[in-house]
DNA sequence: CTAACTTTTTGATTTAAATCAATTTAAAAC
DNA sequence: GTTTTAAATTGATTTAAATCAAAAAGTTAG
């Protein structure tokens, strides 16, 4: 229970919530250890709950009919999924699985919205994260409505290096947070494309790859190719 | 002022207020008449309130640096727009444009933070809003991450059925919210490719053509197309 | 350490769709 | 009703990327 609510505060949307307020949290809902590439729910199930990434991460999808996966998010350690589903319907319009060994905490729908409307700062919070998600989302579109892969490509790093690089001597660094028959899916192509468009960058000397990371030399480079 | 609140009720946001409520909203707010074609915001702009479709409707795309837009989304009366900008943000991360002529209610940035924590029902009604927005941005990824042109048609097509389609004699009826450019640009395509797959679905049977409504057919051969 | 499996890379070919160019049709302005 | 402007269609060509096939590199398991 302690313990609980110690890993709950982390999360950005229970943060402004009081010692009291976290108890009742814990209390209607339930921590859960999600084994690496196991499925959370599946597209079409009832949504009876929210989830609060604890711990690892979270990768949310659609399944194409030939089987292949759209990934919508990943999400990381304190971000919520899946309130969509327990606002606008009955069903989880997604799978989610975990990318990694995981701890969610599952909290019913009726206490959760019960909750929200009794603590404004708690719905302000949530609106907060879906505006960021919507944007993410409307990001995403931007990149996935560029006809060559380059440009897709460059724009996601860009985007990346926004949210997670790291500045070393020998440039920008990213660590790819999925590997590459995913990326490739994510960026609407196949890995056999990747591969090659990744290649021509390092040709080109915008980039260079080491162990699992992408170092980026020339940022203005990128720019280019993504408009 | 009694005219705008009957305006206002009928948005479904606001729908659930009192009148004392809805006097207040009208007072902290501004009614702005857009004519066709005219921007309401720019990408990049300071973001300073959030807006409610009164009339007409609201195109809201981003801009590629070829001059193509990219529809996010286009609003219709009742909806709420730009909310995101102002949780999330500082500036707009769009263009907004009347697609026709239209009004719109300005309500200003601190007022509208300020009733939404005084009135949780507010909230619930927005986040509800924002999954739905969400599901149709989740949804129109779907859409582009299919390869072919013929199935992305194919799945907004279906997609249109359930939104906003009509029974008649002849087949299911569907009217075209935006013009065959920026349906093709919506789809991630270009009108001559548009062009060309509408005339091999009229061809196949599929779907007949008629002013600017298009009868569906054969609803399967949709369904095989998009999947 | 070797075997089995998965992911990534490379090559050759095919294909769908973008582009370029021009015409037809439709809508708006005068 | 005629002119002007914009939208939609059609044709010919080019191009980027998907597909098919196989090898190489990297991971995991026994």
């Amino acid at each position: 229970m302690e313990k609980t609510k110690e890993l709950l505060k982390k999360a950005s949307i229970f943060s402004s919530l009081s010692d009291a307020e976290l108890s009742e949290i814990v209390q209607n809902g339930r921590l859960k250890k999600i084994a690496k590439d196991s499925i959370i729910f599946r597209q079409g199930e009832e949504a009876t709950g929210v989830y609060v990434v604890v711990k690892g991460r979270v990768k949310v999808y659609k399944l194409g009919v030939d089987g292949r996966q759209h990934i919508l998010h990943i999400f990381g350690e304190g971000e919520t999924f899946a309130e969509a589903a327990v606002f606008a319907g009955k069903t989880y319009p997604a799978f989610a699985e975990a990318v990694e060994n995981s701890t969610v905490f599952y909290l019913y729908k009726d206490r959760f919205l019960y909750l929200i409307e009794r603590k404004p700062s708690l719905a302000l919070k949530m609106l907060g994260s879906q505006a960021k998600l919507l944007r993410e989302f409307a990001s995403k579109l931007e990149v996935i409505s560029l006809r060559e892969v380059s440009g897709r490509l460059a724009k996601y790093l860009l985007g990346q290096i926004e949210i997670a690089s790291r500045k070393t001597k020998s440039g920008l660094e990213i660590r790819l947070p999925m590997n590459k028959t995913q990326l490739a899916s994510y960026l609407g192509t196949v890995s056999e494309t990747l591969s090659r468009t990744l290649k021509s960058l390092k040709e080109q000397g915008i980039i260079e790859e080491e162990n699992h990371k992408i170092i980026i030399k020339k940022v203005e480079a990128l720019k280019d190719l993504s408009g």
